[in-house]
DNA sequence: ATAATAAATGTAAAAAATACGTTCATTATT
DNA sequence: AATAATGAACGTATTTTTTACATTTATTAT
């Protein structure tokens, strides 16, 4: 970005707010994130986080609803506000500020085609590549923040499908932390916590004689939490 | 609030942003929060967190600590972002987002000089007054955060005399927290961490024995941070 | 000299976290 | 039909952390 280009595009006589969406999923054991081009100048084109403007009358959260559902067709997914970026200079267009959000998806369930119409697409987690403005830097937050939140409230299960395998839970919390876990620790844990009920299924995609599925059980976990039940996971 | 004196101030053509601090603070044995007299219609002259608008070319940290300089005079203090509220109904006089950001003081050490030309009070944190808009929920929200992030991070001895006892500290604790602790563990566990330094002075405020002073250790703090060490007081 | 007060201290028991190796169920191959 | 191969499932002993709990100490005011 030249000087030049900058002052071509500023408009820095109003505030302007945009709400902007980290989206995660999670596939063949790696997390990822969802990105598309820049649709609007400068750095029209460019990687970007998925966002739009907020419109004078929208509600910052229905923004990021608004955009997500518009690109990849999902409604009534896991969304949290991670921060707002309000840095002055953050964006060389416009006084912008950016109410970032973070979306955890169940990757399997996303409209592909819909995804593909407005050139979005998967990048994983580790090779993201570079993004307009400050969304790097955002993308760095929300997984501090993803990192922080899984260990103490069971968000994990956003990023899964409904039935899923205590393995592959397992290598969900190893990528979300980083480190590799103790299987028998590790399902110990789980299981004590008393949240998950047992499925009379099998999947057999990754071993000969299959993992027994299970379901997250939200009631029993609601239940809890109001008798200052702590789900806790390290 | 009427619908007609909504009307009267409606300026909903533009986004603009406001910058509020929830200002704590902690004296005997108290939490509090610092609030001030709304400074621009509509409701004007109610109670309302310290807050204002932020300026076209000002980053939104910036009008945050340009507003918590001005009715305290305090510079270099604790502050961090909350988060972002943006309901588009949520002031009735504007379409404004507010970023709100909580702000911890050594209650000591502010202008009382200042606060009070501004109208300024602090409110003991148990009975905070109706403010306008979503403040109260700032509120709520700031001592949320202040409750989960006091576990993991030493951000208390922010509201501390730099000198403190261990039975002032203890008491932080129980307020935040909202529980009783042990004396004999909270001691054990406070030193335990080894960034305790233990002055060769006694606070003789509260007793005829007197308590030893502590200064919180930064340096130390920062070293053993870095090499993978958790800070945790439960 | 005594009374009063909050500060300071230790230990045992319970709970939680960690480390670690073997057997099991199933399918593909021969 | 037997065998090989593979990831799933499981238990126990050790260490660490957390909890529960009562007495002595230093100082000042009377």
């Amino acid at each position: 970005m030249t000087e030049v280009e900058t002052d071509l595009y500023s408009i820095k006589d109003k505030m302007y707010a945009a709400a902007d969406c980290i989206i995660f999923g999670f596939d063949s054991g790696k997390l990822k994130l969802l990105v598309f081009k820049r649709r609007v100048e400068p750095l029209k084109g460019e990687w970007s986080l998925i966002g739009s403007f907020v419109r004078l009358e929208e509600d910052v959260a229905e923004a990021a609803k608004r955009v997500l559902k518009e690109i990849t067709g999902l409604e009534n997914v896991f969304m949290e506000q991670l921060k707002a970026y309000g840095r002055a200079s953050r964006d060389p267009g416009y006084r912008c500020l950016s109410i970032a959000q973070y979306a955890l998806i169940r990757i399997s369930e996303y409209d592909e085609e819909l995804v593909e119409k407005h050139g979005a697409r998967w990048y994983d987690i580790g090779a993201v590549p570079d993004l307009v403005l400050d969304h790097n830097w955002m993308v760095q937050d929300a997984l501090e923040r993803l990192k922080q939140k899984a260990r103490y409230q069971p968000i994990g299960f956003e990023l899964l499908p409904e039935k899923f395998t205590i393995p592959q839970l397992q290598k969900l919390y190893e990528v979300i932390y980083q480190k590799e876990l103790d299987s028998r620790n590790f399902r110990k844990k789980l299981l004590s916590l008393k949240v998950l009920i047992k499925l009379d299924e099998k999947d057999k995609a990754n071993s000969r004689r299959g993992a027994f599925l299970y379901k997250f059980d939200y009631e029993t976990y609601h239940k809890l939490e109001k008798s200052g039940y702590n789900f806790e996971i390290s």
